[in-house]
RNA sequence: UCCACCGUAGCUCAAUUGGCAGAGCAGCCGGCUGUUAACCGGCUGGUUCCUGGUUCGAGUCCAGGCGGUGGAGCCA
């Protein structure tokens, strides 16, 4: 019996005899030839059908594969410039075909398709090369995430999905029936891994966050999978040398194995090669005056090549203000000291100046937005507590996350990076959705 | 919640002023020894999103509804 082996492990076993089980992308025949363009799941090749060396028999089972019929193909393993493929160059020559089933008509065909078409199709879009390599560089950028943080000393203690309160906003809430009480679906491991620093010292948490926010944009999830950092005796200029050498990693790992997947996803790799420490900072008064600076001399921002509009300061940003500021450096970059007033209750005002707070976003280049938030947190409890009442949260609520300002309170900050963002950046797709295998955007939750 | 755009074959789209609903792809049949979304010939395929209205006549015009996409606000 011939070995069975990955498509990918095909360049192993040149000259050889060998088996591949998968599934047929496309047949193309030519008379006595037809190429088979097979998928496995590890990589995409050809196996070339000649009817002389297959016989008649088999050549006709061949003719009649249909799209995504599974299959169980044999031959010989050759080099040829020609084959098509992930990595490519290598082909199979058929000697023997086993067809597991001829699958039915397919309905998404080799051309272009409508967005809703293929979310409803997400189970069968997931197949698609484009589709295919988008997940493994995921899969990569996950896996860097938990070895950079597992090697720099951070805990993995993971925070509760079911909660009793806002993290964050509180109209944003999915809202659950828990035994006749209302929960939610959390925000944020946040509150949590503040309660996890005064164990364990550095922690992260990493798992999929909620926000039922009614947003639909190229950026937006419903549901979202977020790692948190969080860090005890840090303050904001520490954060944000963690937050580059770590983002610096992913990219930089991400480039290493995942170099296939990239070029198959056309991604221009040379503006993420850059991605190395350090990132340039910029405070929110200074992005606020280049922006209305921009705008003043009539500035346009893709991808519609609209004016720049003017902000006041305290404002957040909107896209084009984000799209602006990041078009202006050639790496991610920080903007540090936002207003407090627009920013989450717990984080820590500037002592030399209330009116701003020790936060910090990363933007992300080439208009992908804000792919990190952090700050350092309120580590008072007097303060804290004040903090609450303002912004009108229920403070019965938050009694364990005041306590933790009260035994043993030290100076804190973390942040949160959204993976499908920074999947979306790195391999260059437009929108957040296929950065996910199946995504929940406003309105869908099927399949 | 608000703004803009869209809804015709399995898919992507045409259809002139309101006048016989079409093409490419997919599927099926046949041909071809190097295809890269092959090519050539033939065949099959329709509740024009729904409801009502105007009209001799509506895919096209009007009203209401439903669904979708992009964006705003908010956010990672």
């Amino acid at each position: 019996m011939p070995p069975i082996i990955n498509i990918s492990e095909a360049k192993d076993y040149v000259g050889q005899i060998v088996t591949v089980r998968g599934w047929i992308k496309r047949r193309t025949g030519k008379g006595k030839i037809n190429f088979l363009r097979v998928r496995d799941g590890s990589g995409i090749f050809q196996a070339v059908a000649f009817r002389p060396t297959l016989g008649d028999e088999k050549f006709t089972q061949v003719k009649k594969l249909t799209t995504e019929s599974s299959v169980i193909l044999t031959g010989e393993i050759r080099a040829d410039a020609r084959a098509p493929g992930v990595p490519g160059g290598y082909e199979m020559d058929l000697r023997d075909i086993e067809i597991v089933q001829l699958a039915e008509p397919y309905p998404i065909a080799p051309k272009e398709h409508g967005v809703e078409f293929l979310l409803d199709h997400r189970h069968l879009w997931l197949r698609s090369d484009r589709q295919w390599a988008i997940q493994r560089v995921r899969a990569t950028v996950i896996r860097a995430i938990r070895d950079w943080l597992d090697e720099h000393d951070f805990l993995n203690v993971d925070t509760p999905i079911l909660t009793p309160a806002a993290g964050e906003g509180t109209t944003t809430l999915f809202e659950i029936d828990y035994h006749g009480q209302p929960a939610y679906l959390a925000q944020t491991g946040q509150l949590y891994n503040e309660a996890n620093i005064f164990a364990f010292g550095k922690v992260y948490c990493f798992g999929p966050t909620f926000r039922a926010e009614k947003s639909k944009t190229r950026r937006h999830l419903q549901e979202f999978w977020m790692v948190e950092p969080e860090i005890a005796f840090c303050r904001l200029d520490e954060l944000l040398e963690i937050e580059e050498q770590f983002v610096s990693y992913i990219v930089q790992r991400t480039l290493k194995e995942r170099a296939d997947e990239l070029k198959l996803l056309e991604r221009d790799t040379s503006k993420l090669e850059n991605v190395t420490p350090s990132f340039p900072r910029i405070r929110y008064d200074d992005a606020v005056a280049m922006i209305n600076e921009a705008a003043a001399r009539g500035v346009t921002v893709p991808p519609k090549n609209e004016p720049l509009p003017p902000m006041e300061w305290g404002d957040d940003f909107g896209a084009p203000h984000e799209t602006y500021i990041a078009s202006r450096f050639d790496k991610p970059v920080f903007v540090t000291h936002y207003p407090t007033e627009a920013k989450a209750f717990y984080m820590e005002p500037d002592p030399d100046r209330p009116e701003v707070c020790l936060s910090a976003d990363l933007l992300a280049p080439e208009g992908y937005g804000e792919i990190t938030g952090g700050s350092e947190r309120m580590s008072d409890p007097d303060r804290l507590l004040e903090a609450i009442r303002k912004h009108g949260l229920p403070e019965d609520a938050f009694d364990w996350y005041l306590d933790l300002r009260k035994y043993g309170s030290v100076p804190h900050s973390g942040f949160g990076l959204g993976v499908e963002r920074t999947v979306a950046w790195i391999t260059g797709v437009k929108n957040v959705r296929e950065a996910i295998a199946f995504p929940r955007v406003l309105g869908r939750v099927r399949p």
